[in-house]
DNA sequence: TTGTATGCGTTATCAA
DNA sequence: TTGATAACGCATACAA
């Protein structure tokens, strides 16, 4: 049987149809196969002429292909997820943004999708969920994953980038602790945040500092868990100095920790630089306005997305040279500020 | 000719092939229309041990339903775009788990998507190609959509939440200057945000302070932008006083402008209360660690959630109570520092 | 160089 | 109470 050309909808949409490959064929004279060769540019093999009149009829119609036929056919979609952690993350727009225009440039949407921890009871994680559904092209990962939210993704063959071979936290640890030490200090502390959020970071900085203090022949870096409260703050401060003596470097977590440890410090008749030095991380602007400025660690955002860029240039650019990926060599460095 | 089962494969998907509603309908012994109407809850027709077996099977399978099937034949997905404003956001990550989970519930996921102002070149937006692939059953808008973008949904067919009726931000502006005026401050400033970020709330808030000065007789607020930055506060500060007078009651954008002021204060040597008041808004912890403690404005999350949340259920909700939303009456309140 | 036929997974409509 | 069948929009092997 023929195909009538049937132009019923379903009532129900109070949207306009949208523009269809099939609408595109019929304006142009060709079939849908046509139509849909050309504009997967695979038009070697039509006239000049064909591709020129597909080309502009579906862009007179406004042709958006659909995702979801596309999706079917191919066995996944052109979506991009970009997983954030359930923590803090300053700059996270600047990154998504960024992000997302490169993907758009190689053929991808990109949505974002807030990780979080499994909720303990057996549900199966959001994110598990929303890879099972959309079927997204890939996966990429600001530190949100777990080793089992990796080998689900590897079962179902979705691929996540950067790859983790590249320990950016522990470098923002090296560069606090190599800091301090710079400095004078040969006590280090290392100053968790405590909140209800997740913590995928903090780890791997504090083992940063641990690492640095090892090859210095150091003595192993104080634990605290500083809560954005000032009597919390107060206490882990008096908590530390009484276990470490003075005078004690400490690596923050972020900036909103260097506070709550400064104004305590301050409250507390600690002398900071002196008794203390206190050191933030991934420059909060705020952390520059207050007295004393902040010392803290700032990172080069454009480099560290470089890698990821590269990463996934490589697995899904057209042009291979996926074999190197640069390896950020200067990603982060110390802004000098009057608390260490 | 009857449809052999093929397990053929795209050999490039390296992915375990998805279980797909043919597989339960074979397992269970019953066709997949079967298996579809049971999954989608119009299982009355059907005998109570035919929906169990599909149920048990569908569940022991692990079976998660295609989103390109299903928006194929549906005409949109179950997804639900939340538009997150390119501008400061706290708690935006608590609000997207909230809305995410409420979502969960009536059979929908949650995408991200983070909106930027067009830029300018006759690119379309990153938000109306997500839309026009992802076809989602209904967009969830924070503050970041333009008159354009609203009339683009509509054209689409998009439904948009929530419906603008309320004003969220005027109301911010408001319980500031309700504030500052209780305390005896009767010019009133407000502090813009100055930063590379679009400031989609910034109108709305100085309207609310605007709005309160002209029903008390005050004389129309001054309006000043604020860098976060030592230098450029300052000078804006300056300014302020110069063109003011002392004493002003200054209505900030968010947190960090008031912290950015406040400082800039001490270093003129600005009398804070007293020459100037300083009040935040959307309590940023960090504004409670620092001395003196910053008063701010707090916001009910969990109330504003409300009211998305109940225009979104009447909108899908299978039971409807569509009729009235309740509008949330204390959503803001003043968190006293002593900066004011 | 172009058109035809088929299948992807889901749902709606009908027939049994 | 259940099953067969036809769309939905797209991509592709293959026939013309």
């Amino acid at each position: 049987v023929p195909s009538r050309p049937t132009t019923k909808r379903s009532a129900a949409d109070a949207g306009l149809s949208p523009v269809t490959s099939t609408d595109i064929a019929r304006m142009a004279g060709v079939s849908r196969s046509t139509v849909s060769l050309i504009l997967n540019d695979q038009d070697a093999r039509f006239s000049p002429d064909t591709v020129e009149r597909v080309r502009s009829c579906a862009a007179a119609l406004g042709y958006v292909r659909s995702a979801a036929g596309r999706a079917l056919v191919k066995g996944h979609s052109d979506f991009i997820v970009l997983v954030v952690p359930y923590a803090t993350f300053v700059k996270l727009q600047e990154v998504a943004e960024a992000l997302s225009a490169d993907l758009a440039e190689l053929g991808f949407s990109t949505v974002v999708h807030f990780n979080m921890k499994p909720s303990g009871d057996g549900q199966p994680s959001r994110l598990h969920h929303l890879v099972q559904t959309l079927r997204p092209a890939g996966v990429i990962d600001l530190g949100a994953l777990s080793e089992e939210d990796d080998a689900f993704l590897a079962r179902v063959g979705c691929p996540a980038f950067p790859r983790r071979d590249v320990e950016y936290n522990t470098r923002i640890g090296r560069v606090q602790a190599a800091h301090l030490y710079e400095r004078g200090y040969t006590r280090l502390a290392y100053a968790f945040l405590s909140d209800d959020r997740d913590d995928p970071f903090g780890a791997g900085r504090a083992a940063g500092v641990a690492e640095f203090c090892a090859a210095r022949g150091l003595p192993e870096p104080a634990l605290i868990h500083v809560p954005i409260e000032a009597d919390g703050a107060a206490a882990a401060l008096t908590g530390l100095l009484a276990a470490s003596g003075r005078p004690v470097g400490i690596a923050c977590y972020n900036d909103e920790v260097a506070v709550a440890l400064l104004f305590a410090a301050a409250r507390l008749g600690v002398a900071v630089p002196g008794d203390a030095a206190i050191m933030g991380a991934e420059g909060f602007s705020i952390g520059q306005v207050i007295s004393p400025r902040l010392t803290t660690v700032v990172s080069d955002v454009a480099q560290i997305l470089a890698h990821i860029r590269h990463s996934i240039a490589g697995a899904f650019g057209r042009s291979g040279a996926p074999a190197e990926v640069p390896t950020p060599a200067d990603a982060y460095s110390v802004l000098p500020g009057e608390t260490t």
